[in-house]
DNA sequence: ATAGGGTTAG
């Protein structure tokens, strides 16, 4: 059956055959080896370690193995199996296994359990299956490892139902699953985004009367964070309280960091204060996250006191921790505060590295001070700190923002030459860069640069790309790339409509816009304030106040909140082509809710006023 | 099992 089934099997395995001829010539030189005095006992190197060993001289010894007289133990050959999957060489140890068969080496659990993992990891499942029957039938029982093996076979086929079932039938077998059964299995369940199920499963082993381990929980909490579900992630830690299991510091880090991720950033600090009166102490990482996410929200004081806190209790700042500091202060513009942080690393012996240099290279051309950030960039490369590829796109990106695309460009060639390949994020900003420059043509041909280097295209490329059109007036080329959009089947959401409604809207073809606006009820996409904003805009440009009320009546009414960008432009409007009495209702509904009259409303007041046809008191009521 | 930098409509 062995034979039978590996011959059947892909052709792909022959390849390694001559891998294993090629193992003749190295013998012969290990004959020679041998003869010069050395001594290369393959028990020697199996004692040794396999660690770090290279492809070629595992199968040389193989070839050794296999020769030697006495025979080397089955647990000898299995060593040098597992060494040979670890690096991930699946076909090399199935062809091995098969040389063994012929070479009358019979097989153990050990030995099938690893050709079991190989066929699993070649999504190989019905081979692995085979040998699973065969090793039954010679009376080996499967062991734990065996059913993890095809535990991750099935989660990698997505065949996520089968795998849950085996789990279970494990448990029925009184076979009790460990740490590497449940996060083989919580894995695959995320893989493909089954996050309650894997709660579920959590429960279920645990009325069976398995014992999660900490880090079976702390994936569990990661990988529901990662999805966004903060709050489910905050039940599992009150269940494990109940269960009288102590979540670790790494649990709570990461129910902070998503807190702080989405936007709760109290709730974190009073978790925070929840594990030190349950006695986890915090670590760097604790306070490194909740100092980046209180910078980003301005509360640099409270950023401020975590710092001398942490500080204090002897906890002391890492590169995160300043890269975090040197991130947000040079995003505000604080930038000599980021260089004194900066030195300040130095000054402890924290070394800065790639994500620091580029933080301040970040805040430097968001300050407009391109030339600075051309000499930080320098900087870092005398102190032999390697830029990557996001700190070209931060500077590819300065270079774009200050009119300078095609150094922008030289850029992106000097970046290749160095061996650093350009993302979709770097080809986004070249794209826009030529297309705020009005150079279609450049743009068009760095897109067809990106799509033939295989570098995928995202909603953003796209959105680049109509945005730019609908700015430099092609609203024709940009309902093509529109069409392609559509066909290629990619997520379409509001702000792509938002922006073919603007361009549509701005060409004059506020008709068109109608329509598109009207087509999104079927698509089952909401619009936002902005869409009803662009569309309000574009029917009072085409002075249909009637509409434009209508629509924002209509706005109101399905519980979108309008902004200062609904009121402007229709009081303008009713202030150009209507009358001053509705004019007054709309200024009055829009201060009562905390907006005032924008410059350009203003100035068409003071241009009404001056001609006569208002009064003072308009001015008084805007603002 | 946890933390950091880049493109983003009116």
């Amino acid at each position: 059956m062995w034979r039978v089934m590996v011959i059947s099997s892909t052709p792909k395995r022959f390849v390694h055959r001559s891998h294993l001829q090629r193992s003749g010539f190295y013998g012969f030189r290990c004959w020679i080896r041998a003869f010069s005095g050395r001594s290369d006992d393959y028990r020697e190197i199996l004692r040794s370690g396999l660690r770090d060993i290279k492809l070629d001289d595992a199968v040389d010894l193989f070839g050794e193995m296999a020769k030697s007289r006495p025979r080397p133990s089955i647990i000898e050959f299995s060593k040098l199996l597992s060494a040979i999957a670890k690096m991930k060489k699946y076909d090399v140890v199935i062809s091995l296994g098969e040389q063994m068969q012929m070479l009358g080496i019979p097989h153990d659990l050990y030995t099938y359990n690893i050709f079991i993992n190989c066929f699993c990891r070649r999504s190989e499942l019905s081979l692995a299956l085979a040998i699973l029957g065969k090793m039954m039938k010679l009376g080996f029982d499967p062991s734990i490892v065996t059913l993890t093996s095809l535990l991750s076979g099935y989660c990698h086929g997505k065949r996520i139902s089968d795998a849950v079932a085996l789990v279970d039938q494990m448990v029925e077998m009184g076979c009790k699953p460990d740490t590497v059964t449940f996060n083989t299995l919580i894995h695959g369940l995320f893989l493909n985004n089954k996050v309650s199920e894997a709660v579920a499963l959590l429960e279920r082993m645990v009325l069976k009367g398995c014992q999660p381990s900490l880090v079976t929980y702390g994936v569990l909490v990661n990988g529901i964070c990662k999805r966004g579900h903060t709050d489910l992630a905050l039940n599992l830690l009150r269940n494990m309280e109940e269960r009288k299991i102590e979540a670790g510091v790494v649990i709570y880090n990461t129910l902070i960091d998503s807190l702080c991720k989405y936007r709760h950033v109290d709730d974190a600090l009073d978790l925070f204060s929840e594990m030190e009166t349950k006695g986890v102490r915090p670590s760097v990482v604790t306070y490194s996250t909740l100092i980046s996410c209180l910078c980003n929200y301005g509360r640099w004081s409270d950023a401020s006191r975590l710092l001398s806190d942490m500080i204090e209790r002897r906890i002391n700042p890492d590169t995160f921790t300043f890269n975090a500091l040197i991130d947000a202060f040079a995003k505000e513009g604080k930038l000599l505060e980021a260089e004194r942080l900066y030195e300040e690393m130095i000054r402890r012996s924290i070394n800065p590295n790639t994500v620091t240099y580029s933080s301040l290279i970040n805040g430097l051309c968001m300050h407009d001070r391109l030339d600075d950030a051309i000499k930080m960039f320098d900087l870092m490369v005398r102190k032999g700190v390697l830029p990557d590829v996001v700190t070209y796109n931060i500077l590819i990106n300065g270079f774009c923002k200050c009119k300078k695309v095609d150094d922008g460009m030289e850029l992106f060639r000097e970046m290749s030459q160095r061996g650093l390949v350009g993302n979709t994020i770097t080809y986004n900003i070249l794209i826009q860069g030529f297309l705020q420059d009005g150079d279609y043509e450049k743009a068009q041909k760095v897109f067809e640069v990106m799509l033939s280097s295989d570098v995928p295209p995202s909603v953003m490329t796209y959105k680049i790309l109509l945005d730019g059109l609908c700015d430099i007036g092609k609203l024709e080329k940009a309902l093509v790339v529109f069409e392609d959009m559509q066909k290629s089947g990619m997520d379409i959401d509001i702000t792509t409509y938002n922006i073919v409604i603007h361009g549509m809207c701005k060409a004059g073809h506020v008709e068109d816009a109608q329509d598109l606006f009207c087509s999104l009820m079927r698509k089952a996409v909401h619009p936002d304030v902005v869409t009803y904003n662009t569309m309000i805009s574009g029917l009072c440009s085409k002075r249909l106040l009637d509409e434009a009320d209508a629509l924002f009546r209509e706005m109101k009414e399905g519980g979108t909140l309008p902004s200062s960008g609904t009121y402007n432009p229709l009081i303008r409007a009713h202030l150009k082509y209507g009358d001053k009495e509705s004019s007054a209702e709309l200024i009055k509904e829009m201060r009562s809710c905390g907006f005032s009259g924008d410059a350009s409303t203003i100035s068409l007041v003071i241009d009404l006023l001056y001609v006569g046809r208002l009064d003072k008191s308009f001015l008084d009521m805007l603002s």
